[in-house]
DNA sequence: GTCTATACCCGGATAGAC
DNA sequence: GTCTATCCGGGTATAGAC
């Protein structure tokens, strides 16, 4: 997106677009929590009220920003189930995709976890989440037969283990630069492999029905929105 | 510790402690982010100015909670080590313990990964971290003879595992209640016996040695100290 | 150790002119 | 759609009295 129409001014030009792009390029320098609408205004030049033409607050920008994440991370891993391959190379390949696209477009990734929006404001973001649950899903169970006891475990485990080994990567766990990265995706594949193997042993499951009610225990925390 | 009344200055025996107690109810209810020293002083009834009497900043502040939080999880995941069970049923308990410890000491857990700080401003902070490393690397030693390269590959595979389920149970994806705590405490032991059982395929390596120095690629963030 | 008071900075969001 | 101006609230941290 290039600043259209008058070189450079985003005056007239497309400023949604802008402030996105804005944001995450905030959010790589301070984190999701550093981020101000305030200060992506101060980067772009417009007034610090600008942006509220074309975001009610905030957090309705935030969320633009986690539905361009969702869209990026499935552009990166959607490669992984075309091949040819069996459906446990796949998934090790989706785990590697995981692994490479939070390590590659960190804010993005940052923004996915670290934005504290309500999703039940923000169902944009559901939509933009299902294709990847979807794939996931589809390739656990071509691989698990009919047997959706043991398809649900085993796409938990590989899920956690591939957020587990992205978050690690980015805590510098695995040093830096491009080798630590490729490394941490290498292992994020070899243990979707491992879990695959082991997978017999893999029965629990994980969510409930989608039963969107106030449940029992737990602090729940008033989300930010 | 109700103010009392007005104006009275009331003595604790013991702001610094009072404080840290209180930083973590304030946690638990707004996250870390929403965490700040002036509210906290508000709940104790002190002036705002009075914690800076016991700790420099926010950051000392944090950071003191965050040693806490080691302590405790310490204490949570010890117990699994000196049962006499077989190394593989270790491993699962410490992973069932750790995914236990974020469920009930939920801002406390969030404190460890969401804190922001600056590590190499804090050492006391890695200080309370190595027996907790220590204590995985032992038990996965235990196992795998004297292979470091495949000792490193599972426990950076079980880390990474345990960790993904307890952000998973976190962010509600297991339901809510005490059942899905144990849901999810479960899942990640099985999970953590299928990585052992499919041990042979981690020979990936996570963490250098300790090269504590500015390194290659990657986009830092300046730390929030 | 704790108070009062203060200086200073920042962010969200709105009203009304153009 | 964007600007200027403004209100409002909040937090960090320090100085100096008690």
């Amino acid at each position: 997106m290039p600043p259209a129409g008058k070189g450079g001014r985003y005056h007239h030009g497309d400023l949604r677009t802008a402030l996105i792009e804005t944001a995450i390029g905030l959010i790589a320098e301070r984190g999701v929590r550093g981020f101000s609408v305030a200060e992506a205004s101060r980067r772009l030049g417009v007034a610090v009220s600008a942006p509220y033409s074309h975001f009610a607050d905030r957090d309705q920008l935030l969320a633009a920003v986690t539905v361009l994440a969702y869209e990026r991370m499935l552009a990166e891993v959607r490669p992984a189930m075309d091949g040819p391959r069996a459906p446990a190379d796949r998934l090790a390949a989706m785990a590697r995709g995981y692994v490479r696209f939070a390590a590659t477009n960190r804010p993005l990734f940052e923004v996915l976890y670290e934005a504290g929006l309500d999703k039940a404001s923000h169902p944009e973001i559901e939509v933009a989440e299902q294709p990847l649950a979807d794939a996931l899903l589809d390739c656990v169970r071509a691989l698990t037969g009919s047997s959706d006891l043991q398809a649900d475990g085993l796409a938990t485990a590989i899920e956690a283990a591939a957020r587990g080994f992205a978050l690690l990567l980015l805590d510098g766990d695995f040093g830096a630069g491009p080798q630590a990265v490729e490394r941490a995706a290498e292992q994020a594949a070899a243990t979707t492999m491992a879990l695959v193997e082991g997978r017999h042993l893999l029965t629990g499951h994980a969510s409930q029905q989608p039963s969107h009610g106030p449940e029992g225990a737990g602090h729940t925390r008033p989300p930010a929105s």
